[in-house]
DNA sequence: TGGTTATTTGGCAAAATGGCCAAGTGTTGG
DNA sequence: CCAACACTTGGCCATTTTGCCAAATAACCA
């Protein structure tokens, strides 16, 4: 884990989120708790692979898991990528001039 | 340039800034356009590399260049990064609890 | 115009990622 | 205890990403 500088333990957190697949989990995570068995049917891919990619998030420090029974619910701990993302959908949406995202300023 | 769905899209932006280098682009561009010269001496890489840098966050639409003279400037497009790294940052510092950012709530 | 500076692009080898199967760990219920 | 279900981890190969050098393009100035 070399985390140097701020900028190499930022960069952690956008790599955590620089997967289709990851972001698919995220934006299904937004709603509240879903286990991972939940969340293989979600993304489509085999359960090995989604729980990889559970990992990369979960080491990043966005998303936590909690145990109950045999299952692990996970759910947003960096409340704050919801809004990123959406500010990012309202780009593309209305491509021009400044970043419509408001409460995030200098 | 696949960008099917839009988890797909998204994800350019998340890959465009998973990487040291270019969050210290960004964060040198934050405060007012800089040339590729001056950004190649902040990053500490070949200029190729730097340009090649810089190329992934245009296409990703996080900043754009503004050519004068024989120098190309370039500053950020898609501002409400800034204060995502912020954020970030925030969540580190005083890691634990709910995430601090305010405004970007659902 | 020719030389200098600024930036981009091509190419290539090294490093990092992604995704599947197979195997391991842990929990529950018969 | 053993089988079943939920999840994680190891291993392996295909794909992508990095970053350097070299070469191309562009603008400037003497």
């Amino acid at each position: 884990m070399s985390l140097d500088n701020d900028f190499e333990r930022e960069s952690q957190v956008f790599k955590a989120l620089a997967h289709p697949a990851r972001l698919q989990i995220v934006s299904a995570l937004a709603d509240g708790p879903v286990c991972v068995n939940d969340l293989r049917e979600i993304v489509g891919s085999d359960v090995s692979t989604v729980s990889k990619h559970i990992s990369v998030l979960k080491n990043a420090g966005i998303v936590k898991g909690d145990k109950r029974g045999q299952n692990v619910y996970y759910e947003i701990v960096l409340t704050c990528v919801i809004g990123f993302i959406k500010c990012i959908d309202l780009r593309f949406d209305a491509a021009g001039g400044e970043c419509s995202c408001v409460g995030q300023g200098e």
